[in-house]
DNA sequence: ATCCAGGTCTACC
DNA sequence: GGTAGACATGGA
């Protein structure tokens, strides 16, 4: 008997499939699912690939994941932790969401039709709050690769350590790790003037980032009463972190491309461009944000 | 060199 | 309510 195929129990949530096997699970999707434009298109930032090989090592929690993309509508996963991971890569790939009906209904016009055409295999990930909030704060007036490089130096210095596959990983400090660390100590890695609102935050991170009470627009307005959060890292934060897809962070590039396709070249704040972001696609707003910050980057010239 | 990068705070209308 | 200027750092 094929060992792979000793244990076998098949999920099913708006046509996804779930294989869990002994050594690693399987996720098939009946939408095309694009694994590097995915982890890529910069909703997190540590992850790590060695040799072009198009597999992924990404620190999630308390272990570290391994994930393939098979074919284009297959994920296989492995983990230097087998227990719970069913319940993580659940949540992590955002296996409940009706991916399909969501694109249907943010194809509002040529232009979004022309978007989704070109960016449709990305998916969102549900990250977890804390290590999202420090990502975030340290994304403020900075570039992916340099936010990359910060968030590994902290992990590096305040992580746990985790051989997988004769590879040296780092996980994500916990609160209770970075607890300690001082505001110097951030300076240090090369923070700037981050690091006082990391040090601000990580003394005392709100309980709500380990067990969510809170309303939509309470916790919005909670996340933007962090010294040197405001209503971009929040709605960040809300979206890639707390996982509430109605949100639609404004950034220097969403509101480039606004202005262009949406208010014929006007000159709008952050907060009105949030607005008709949130008005034209509603609850799905941060499938479509996503899907515009990653063709403005590319395709789109301004 | 000057500009830009997944912005926010402060001061001041 | 709203908007200039300061703020650290590194890559193009």
């Amino acid at each position: 008997m094929n060992p792979k195929l000793s244990k076998i129990i098949l999920f099913f949530k708006n046509n996804r499939i779930l294989l869990y096997l002994s050594k690693m699970l399987q996720l098939k999707f009946p939408e095309k699912y694009d694994l590097s434009l995915t982890v890529e298109c910069g909703q997190i930032f540590r992850f790590f690939k060695f040799e072009q090989s198009p597999i992924y090592f990404i620190p999630l929690k308390d272990r570290i994941i391994k994930v393939e993309e098979k074919n284009q509508h297959t994920l296989e996963i492995s983990s230097n932790k087998r227990e719970g991971l069913e319940e993580l890569v659940n949540e992590f790939f955002r296996v409940n969401d009706d991916y399909l009906a969501i694109i249907q209904n943010l194809r509002i016009d040529s232009l979004m039709d022309e978007i989704i055409g070109k960016t449709e295999s990305l998916h969102l990930l549900k990250q977890d709050p804390f290590e999202c909030m420090n990502s975030f704060i340290i994304s403020q007036f900075s570039n992916i690769p340099r936010i990359t490089q910060n968030l590994n130096n902290l992990a590096n210095c305040f992580g746990k350590r985790v051989i997988f596959e004769e590879h040296e990983f780092f996980l994500f400090p916990s609160h209770q790790e970075l607890f300690s660390v001082t505001e110097e100590q951030y300076r240090e890695l090369g923070l700037g003037y981050r690091a006082k609102y990391l040090y601000n935050f990580n003394q005392q991170p709100p309980k709500f980032f380990f067990d969510n009470f809170l309303t939509r627009d309470a916790l919005n307005n909670e996340l933007q009463q962090i010294h040197g959060v405001g209503a971009k890292v929040a709605d960040c934060v809300q979206l890639f972190g707390f996982g509430d897809l109605s949100y639609f962070p404004v950034d220097t590039w969403m509101r480039k491309f606004m202005q262009k396709h949406y208010f014929s070249d006007e000159k709008k704040s952050p907060k009105e461009i949030r607005k008709k972001g949130q008005e034209l696609f509603g609850k799905w707003a941060g499938y479509a944000q996503e899907f515009i910050y990653h063709y403005a980057r590319v395709y789109d010239s301004f």
